[in-house]
DNA sequence: CGGGATCCCCTACGATACTG
DNA sequence: CAGTATCGTAGGGGATCCCG
């Protein structure tokens, strides 16, 4: 049978269930400056708790976004790094970061304080001190 | 006082926060091929429901990405476009939606049906029948 | 250090029915 | 046609303890 195994009304949706967790776009953006060891991401992630980074991972390994590389030693080292193919979202998750950094300040102005700004972001505007 | 009122580890969240509903991302793609009535999207978007279609909009005009246009007459007119503002999600929106074709394909092959596909994507290459 | 295993909560979401 | 109101649920997500 040649019939379709899956239904999407528009791809949107397929881009969705692979990144649409809620703390895939962020682990995929902080991959995007290098490989990260899970004490790393968080660090950089404050809020997300160990289960739930290790889960989001999971799923993108499984999906070839990122891969999972174990140093068998101790105490033990992990890297995630993004695979070639998820290298193919850097520009989208960097839109992604554009576009958030330019709405908080649209709604928040100067009382909205963003940790980690990557160099670029930055760029947009050399608002001297 | 100065004090920021609002912390982000990075802009991602922020962007996370305005358009991360499940349905958000697809009800834009949809609104970047011009206005729509809560009709036009409910048969769009097989799968969702009336609630969740009314509450996510709600959020989207709340939020200044989506203007909502009601005509005082009876039966009811009512029509959501992208705002201004809203426009500057379409790259990212239709990035998204490329990322996802090809990703369904990658996964599925040939056995993933795809709905609605707009004529951009459609021309990513010609496959001939 | 990285990450399984458990328990549990809560809210995002769905189904249904009703209104202007 | 567009939108409420109500109720019920699954599972996303947090806290905690434990292991190689």
């Amino acid at each position: 049978m040649q019939e379709p195994i899956k239904i999407y009304n528009t791809a949107v949706e397929a881009f969705l269930e692979v990144i649409g967790g809620k703390w895939k776009p962020v682990i995929l953006f902080h991959l995007t400056f290098g490989k990260k060891r899970n004490g790393e991401l968080m660090r950089l992630m404050s809020g997300v708790t160990q289960k739930m980074l290790t889960q989001q991972l999971g799923e993108l390994v499984e999906a070839g976004i990122v891969a999972r590389i174990s140093y068998n030693q101790v105490p033990p080292k992990v890297e995630y790094e993004l695979t070639e193919y998820g290298w193919s979202l850097k520009e989208l998750l960097h839109l992604m970061c554009r576009w958030g950094d330019i709405h908080a300040e649209r709604v928040y102005g100067d009382k909205v304080s963003i940790l980690f700004t990557p160099p670029q972001v930055e760029d947009k505007e050399n608002t001297g001190p």
